[in-house]
DNA sequence: ACAACTCCTTTCACATTTCAAGGAAAATCC
DNA sequence: GGATTTTCCTTGAAATGTGAAAGGAGTTGT
């Protein structure tokens, strides 16, 4: 399905999306053209979902990073659904698992007084367990 | 330092990191040039840290998505560590956290099978424990 | 051998980007 | 307050990239 041109081609657009396809082309010993249909080919495939940016969330006022564990023994998740709905300014992924809990929430405060605050609001859901990301090596 | 219109070129790069220059001005109502030179000025402050793709990992053959708490009482991380250098195929992320154990490991998996035989061999480094995302809603 | 298919290249018209020059408005300085 | 500097934008023109169409080479199936 995916050979090994689509797999550089990948590889290239993880390192740097906005790169031409005329350039993208020359990674892969390909024309443009041929470059780009290989993607427009990937995209239509889904295999390539979007293009994206990456933020430096501390620069932009988000530098406290967090995942939380959220238990809960309620059959309804819903009230707990909603409350994220109206936070998604500090939500990055509500992950539902299977292991720790029900969710794994990954978050993003401009600091730990709105990380208390929230985990306030929070605490009249779920329970939760806090972990702060102190980096990423 | 970020005014409404910068705001709105992240919030549309990050939609679709490969709109033209062109249409990411129409969007906020400048030229081409204009949206142009600020987002190199956000690329220079580092604020905009770069362009990347949004992956179907079920697509490309990683569908298992999990989430690996990493315990240990060894004073020396490095065996771990060189360890996940070692097995850079599966790795996600593995942040550094304060709560829940030392870190927490972010990994995809072509299949349990190969989750399972992840497992022994990091069993070997560190105590863990385990959560499979399920979905991310 | 032929037809059908896939995937590439070439060509060319058109769109976008880049660079330079210049103008308007705000900020700074005396 | 008025002159100067700075910032941020626009315009225009040249350079570069993109997309569509036509066609060629290699592969597969009959």
């Amino acid at each position: 399905m995916l050979d090994a041109t689509d797999k550089k081609i990948l590889e290239e657009l993880s390192k740097n999306a906005r790169i031409t396809m005329k350039e993208l082309g020359e990674k892969v010993h390909l024309t443009g053209q041929a470059a780009s249909s290989r993607v427009i080919k990937l995209e239509e495939e889904g295999i390539i979902e979007g293009y994206t940016i990456q933020l430096n969330e501390r620069k932009i006022g988000y530098p406290v990073h967090s995942f939380i564990n959220i238990y809960t023994k309620h059959i309804q998740h819903q009230p707990y659904l909603s409350f994220l709905g109206n936070q998604s300014e500090y939500i990055i992924n509500n992950y539902k698992i299977s292991g720790e809990g029900c969710y794994l929430l990954e978050c993003k405060f401009p600091s730990n007084e709105v990380l208390d605050h929230f985990l306030t609001q929070l605490n009249k859901y779920v329970n939760y367990k806090l972990s702060i990301v102190i980096n990423n090596k």
